[in-house]
RNA sequence: GGACCUAUAGCUCAGUUGGCUAGAGCGCUACGUUGACAUCGUAGAGGUCACAGGUUCGAGCCCUGUUAGGUCCACCA
């Protein structure tokens, strides 16, 4: 009837099959059920940049292991899969390829052919991710996969932008960014480099004027590495308790190199009067500190540069020239007017464009934002009432702080890769004037009541304003122009064409990746179509897919969401706006609970990264461990202070040893044309590795980087796999009565008892996303008590005819839940086993027989009896252990050969010694002993090793073999132990203040402990007596 | 510069509102392949809880400071 399983778990087979069955099976997918608590988790969009690595590793398990758990509990767990079109970043290393294998850049090939190539990287990567999430047994519902830039997502982004204009949200204006005056183009924070350069320091100074505009005889002197910008200085600035300077302030100074009269101001956050002069120029336009000085003071903000890094016309005769030539220029035009002072060589940090590798230029240029006053107190009192819980609570600290500050979100990127700005804009002279054939621009708007909303606000006659279309009129970039922006409303193609027949120009820009993410909690579920379910992948059908007249049920049924898991890092860029929107949009919360979990470092303690040459590739230890492993180990890591610290190593093709990575590795770079390899330790052999550095030699041997600390989880599950074979061998002639309480042999009550605890603590750590001590609760559960102990108990009863069968009965029982409990971290084997074991025992239970789930992914999660915790057997168990381990011990110290039967006999009160004689059957199974005698009246045998427990003593004769000076000297140090002990609670009885202190039940318990020990104190005395 | 986190066995980490002798896995040592498992079993060694003060009857845990490391944010005329 047995069908034996293989002795060691073979993982892939079993993932392969499981991954297609449970997807064909439709056990992943979620709908709407109205009689069931749906639960549901929005999964951190991965960037399509590349493929995922061990952190999404981490992100993913921790998400399957709770869909899987609340899928089992009986929700309707939703796990929504997708992807993050990531503006910057995937644009960029699409670039970036482009210029390294073809030469060319986006201005060579156009924004349409651009945004081609990126589709297509995207599909190649998207398919890559999904694949790599399926592996690591992600039960995501993948009709519902979204990406950011699908019509979904699109319309709710479009939507939202519209929605925010309306509300006066969504305003212009000015910002500073870093400019590549090589691509003419916006680059990120983080594509900007700083490199100390050989500079100079020039000092100068202004005149200071009168009211009339003369010349009063005073100098103000300041210090500058830029001079060039003294073209757009729109102030001099001093500290206020700087007595150098208090009388000028409020006076004007005068630009020689342009006449512009300049007031001197106060500002204690850009002045120093430690520094230089003490006193600094201010240019808005041209430095991120003046420019927030110049917020501060309402200083006019002068632009002196163009677009190419020549000067404007601002610059008056110097406009024209590049602005390192103007440098030169005016350095010797204020020399000529005697306001130089002097140079001194220095160093000085320059930003560099990562892309063009060329100087970065700061950069004033029109931008939009979204107002963040009342959307981000709107968030942060979602977690400050709690109606958004994070886990660990400190992170709770990072979102208020960071919301707290209400800077508003600069949404618009100089990209072409993303969501276009949905704003149409063109230049007119006059507010009133038609701005084109259908377009009528009045001076106001006015609300339905017909109060005056915005002034400059037009509308479209033919248009219901607030459905489709919004505007407003801003000041252009050139003095006297006026720039009329129309918004246009999700599906008004047909209005976004008129405006380009009208003249009308679509803004180049794209909203910030995040604007786009911050939407995914309920983009993804097809907001804002309140009518329709969101589209499925093609071919996919929902259960009730006709129901549409009920409108969207899903959105309505899965938002809002219950937890999101992600980490630290992007808490404010992503968390914290997905809970703003999620209040702005739907009026509540994404998600009830954050789970922050830890951060995979490599052994030196560096954040895990490709760029690193650190990372690990998750398929690479999938494939060496399997899924499962890989999994329990991550979860058993996942705690709440650290980060985890996971030291890597090169597997060697040759022989399969582990070579430790090092700083050195990391590093590792061709030199000489050579590619960089390592020598083996184990075997000798040399093998390339995988790098951000070079690229492995073709056929060459190349490692893979895997961690040895895997074998924790491929232990284990190779440890459950074999205890569950053996069951599985033993299970001939199961039959699935009801189990009497009467039948139940005292390891079957202790067993369930313990696996009863097991199963409420691992439901309790769940809830409480503790997933290393759930982790280590069902491990220690299923090795050091399952199968150490139980196992080994139950042995000779599946041998005997009419033991066997409640031993099987109670066996199968233990199996069926340990295997529940373990399928959310170990989905692949607990499946295996769950089927192997519905062939043997389809039906089991204790006092109620039931027919087990035909998958273990939709069985019920283990809510067991407590009435089966029985925390006296326990105790009695314990001492049974002890006993047993005692005497092995006692065969360890006398090198007996554990096949030589021993005799014990035990000194101990009556009571103890018959719960003895009930389990005196294991003491001959476990430790090879016969239990000869037990009770109070023994006489202790000569020649005999000798032990001694809490309650009980031990003696095991051992004729002529017994070494009475070793045994002596063994009790004398516990008896020193002991004594020690009792001198040390006696102590802390005898002091009034420990008395009167300290709380009745730690007094009362240091007297208990104080009288135990004292008795056995008396015996362990006794038995050193005996001995002489 | 600000905020947060970390420091416990050779390594990676647990350690609950302070309470009796600080735990686990790996590694290490000794012994062991009788039918679940050598990816195993039995037993063992191994800790000045970073450092210095303080609070307390009592501190790995609370407070102050120091040192080292990490992360995020800001800033660097």
């Amino acid at each position: 009837m047995t069908t034996e399983l293989p002795k060691t778990y073979e993982p892939t087979a079993a993932q392969t099959r499981w991954i297609s069955e449970w997807e064909s099976r439709g056990y992943c997918n979620a709908d709407p059920q109205p009689d069931r608590e749906s639960h549901t988790i929005m999964i951190p969009l991965p960037n399509v940049t590349g493929a995922l690595h061990m952190g999404h590793c981490l992100n993913g398990t921790v998400q399957d292991l709770l869909t899987r758990w609340r899928r089992m509990q009986g929700r309707e767990a939703l796990w929504m899969p997708g992807t993050d079109h990531a503006g910057i970043a995937t644009q960029a290393v699409v670039e970036r390829r482009m210029l390294e294998e073809e030469g060319l850049t986006r201005r060579d090939i156009g924004r349409d052919a651009l945004v081609e190539r990126i589709w297509k990287w995207k599909d190649e990567y998207e398919v890559r991710i999904l694949n790599q999430l399926k592996q690591i047994g992600a039960s995501c519902d993948w009709r519902r996969v979204r990406f950011t830039l699908d019509d979904v997502c699109s319309k709710a982004v479009r939507r939202t932008f519209f929605k925010m204009f309306c509300d006066g949200y969504i305003f212009r204006g000015k910002r500073l960014v870093n400019w590549d005056t090589h691509l003419q183009t916006a680059v990120a924070d983080d594509e900007v480099y700083t490199e100390d350069i050989d500079g100079h320091f020039w000092t100068f100074n202004y005149p200071v004027v009168d009211d009339a505009g003369q010349p009063t005889g005073r100098l103000i002197r300041f210090s500058t590495t830029r001079p060039e910008t003294m073209l757009g200085d729109t102030a001099v600035c001093v500290h206020p308790t700087d007595e150098r300077y208090t009388d000028l302030i409020g006076k004007n100074v005068q630009i020689p190199v342009n006449g512009r009269l300049i007031p001197i101001i106060a500002d204690a956050l850009l002045a120093d009067k430690e520094l230089g002069t003490g006193a600094v120029k201010v240019t808005p336009a041209h430095d991120p500190n003046d420019y927030a000085c110049g917020l501060r003071n309402q200083l006019p903000m002068i632009s002196v540069m163009n677009a190419d890094g020549t000067i404007n016309e601002e610059g008056g005769e110097f406009s024209g020239q590049d602005r390192l030539t103007a440098r030169e220029a005016i350095v010797a035009k204020m020399d000529q007017l005697g306001h130089f002072e002097g140079v001194e060589d220095r160093k000085i940090p320059m930003k560099y464009s990562d892309r063009s590798k060329t100087p970065i230029e700061p950069f004033l240029s029109d931008q939009w934002f979204v107002k963040m006053d009342e959307l981000a107190q709107s968030a942060m009192d979602a977690v400050s009432d709690g109606r958004v819980r994070i886990f660990p609570q400190r992170y709770s600290k990072t979102y208020m702080d960071w919301l707290g500050e209400k800077r508003d979100w600069c949404i618009s990127r100089q990209l072409w890769w993303g969501h276009r700005i949905p704003i149409w804009s063109k230049k007119i002279v006059d507010g009133r004037q038609n701005a084109g054939a259908d377009v009528q621009v009045v001076a106001e708007f006015r609300d339905e009541d017909g109060n005056v909303v915005q002034d400059g606000t037009v509308f479209h006659p033919s248009i219901p304003f607030r459905d489709q279309l919004a505007a407003v009129v801003v000041d252009g970039v050139e003095s006297g122009d006026k720039l009329l922006l129309m918004c246009v409303a999700d599906g008004c193609e047909e209005l976004e064409k008129q405006l380009e027949t009208d003249g009308f120009e679509q803004d180049p820009d794209v909203l910030d990746t995040w604007f786009s993410s911050a939407l995914w909690p309920h983009a993804t579920l097809g907001w804002p179509d309140r009518e329709h379910n969101p589209p499925l992948q093609s071919g996919q059908q929902t259960a009730d897919s006709g129901s549409d007249s009920r409108g969207n049920e899903v959105l309505d049924y899965f938002y809002p969401g219950s937890v999101l898991v992600t980490s630290r890092d992007i808490i404010t860029l992503w968390v914290a706006r997905m809970v703003l929107t999620g209040l702005y949009n739907m009026g509540d919360v994404p998600f009830k609970h954050v789970y922050i979990h830890p951060k995979i470092l490599d052994g030196l303690g560096q954040t895990m990264s490709k760029s690193k040459g650190n990372g690990v590739d998750p398929l690479d230890l999938i494939d060496k461990y399997g899924t499962d492993a890989v999994r329990f180990t991550i979860a058993s890591l996942c705690g709440e202070t650290q980060d985890v610290r996971l030291p890597v190593g090169y597997e060697c093709p040759h022989c399969e040893a582990i070579t430790p990575q090092t700083a050195k590795h990391q590093k590792m770079a061709p030199r000489g044309g050579e590619t960089p390899s390592i020598t083996c330790k184990a075997c000798g052999n040399d093998f390339q590795f995988p790098s951000p550095w070079f690229t492995p030699d073709e056929g060459a041997p190349v490692a893979r980087i895997v961690s040895e600390r895997f074998e924790f989880g491929r232990n284990f599950c190779n440890k459950l796999w074999n205890a569950s074979r053996f069951a599985f061998m033993n299970l001939e002639g199961y039959a699935s009565d009801a189990l009497d309480d009467s039948e139940l042999k005292t390891e079957d009550r202790w067993i369930l008892s313990r696996l009863t605890t097991t199963a409420q603590q691992v439901t309790t750590m769940l809830e409480r996303y503790q997933f290393d001590k759930a982790t280590h609760t069902i491990r220690d559960f299923t090795w050091n008590e399952f199968c150490d102990w139980y196992v080994e108990m139950v042995k000779p009863r599946l041998k005997d005819e009419a033991a066997r069968p409640v031993a099987q009965r109670v066996l199968v029982v233990v199996i069926d839940n340990l295997l529940k409990l373990l399928h959310p971290f170990a989905p692949f084997i607990t499946e295996e086993l769950w089927q192997k074991l519905n062939e043997l025992a389809p039906v089991r239970g204790l006092q109620q027989q039931t027919e087990a789930a035909d998958s273990v992914m939709i069985a019920a999660w283990p809510k067991l009896s407590t009435e089966l915790i029985d925390d006296a057997l326990e105790a009695r168990f314990q001492r049974l252990q002890e006993i047993i381990v005692a005497v092995r011990n006692i065969r360890g110290q006398y090198k007996i050969s554990p096949k030589e039967p021993l005799k014990l006999f035990m000194k101990c009160s009556p009571e103890v010694a018959d719960q003895m004689q009930a389990v005196a059957d294991q003491f001959d199974n476990l430790a090879r002993t016969m239990l000869e005698a037990a009770g109070l009246d023994i006489t202790p045998p000569a020649g005999a090793a000798s032990f001694s427990l809490k309650d009980a003593d031990g003696y095991v004769p051992l004729e002529g073999l017994v070494d009475n000076t070793a045994e002596k000297a063994k009790l004398q140090k516990q008896k020193q132990e002991l004594e020690t002990q009792i001198e040390g609670s006696e102590k802390k009885l005898a002091s009034p203040n420990f008395v009167d202190k300290a709380p009745e039940h730690v007094v009362e318990a240091f007297r208990k402990t104080l009288t135990e020990r004292k008795a056995q104190l008396e015996s362990v005395t006794r038995m050193i007596e005996e001995l002489s």
